[in-house]
DNA sequence: TTTCATGCAAAGGTTTTGCATACGC
DNA sequence: GCGTATGCAAAACCTTTGCATGAAA
């Protein structure tokens, strides 16, 4: 299930954090590229777009907050940045393929993970949270 | 299988890399903290314990050079460094565990991904030659 | 009106690079 | 001796921070 720009809105009213236009641009930036996963200065670009009078360091700033509510999650494909993308609660068991030619990095979705963390979790004393799964190889098109 | 120095000083011969004293130490530090995953910085104050005159610079290039080789294998885990460990080939199949309060990073073994994979490259058709999978959570002692 | 958010510029931290010198082979 | 590796310092990045101003509630 997507979570609506209200949704959101509401979620920081909760937490007693402002509604700015700044806030919504990128929100809305995400929802409305919810398949990528923008590094910080890919979304300070798509802003300028929109409002050329925001700065980076807000950028920086809101995607900090944004993960920390878990509304985004911060990944790292091992680019040197990190990166962005929507924090789909329900399809927690969503992993990358990321193709060491092309840099390209597609999803998949899985839950298998769920026995080995459990089993994990037993055997180890350690209260899992969260998991990344990540695949490296060459994509269809890098093959040859 | 652990490598010993001289089979990966071999590997290097056969890639037209010389065996130089720096590159002797910084291999000989992985292989005597196999269980550690060191960043530059921490390699680096163990390197100048043994020879104050050796440059960050020629870490990271033996670092990178290392992992270029598949000696060595770079992982993130999220503090804003990369850090390095031993890729120990047999043991392809070990992950890890870190703890989102302390920090602490443990590691597991399991084989359990390969029918995944399997799985993931007939549907994709992506060739997968590696991969991570990292479980975020609390540690026994930090779950009180 | 009060408090939090923003923009800008500067600083911080990690990693890379240019270049002259030194060294492995 | 040839060509690569090194050390140093500077630069290149990405990200964070201090501070005065501006805007949300």
């Amino acid at each position: 299930m997507k979570l609506t720009l209200e949704e959101i809105c509401e979620k920081l009213h909760q937490n007693d954090y402002k509604i700015t236009p700044q806030r919504q641009i990128i929100l809305k930036i995400f929802l409305e590229n919810a398949e990528q996963h923008l590094s910080a200065e890919e979304v300070y670009a798509i802003v300028r777009d929109i409002n050329p009078d925001v700065g980076l360091a807000t950028v920086y700033r809101t995607l900090d907050l944004l993960a920390e509510l878990e509304i985004l999650q911060k990944v790292n494909f091992g680019d040197g940045k990190s990166r962005y993308e929507f924090s789909d609660l329900e399809v927690h068991h969503h992993h990358h393929l990321i193709c060491v030619k092309c840099g390209k990095v597609t999803e998949f979705d899985d839950d298998q993970l769920e026995t080995l963390e459990k089993n994990i979790a037993q055997k180890s004393n350690f209260k899992i949270i969260d998991h990344q799964l990540k695949f490296f190889g060459y994509c269809s098109n890098c093959q040859t």
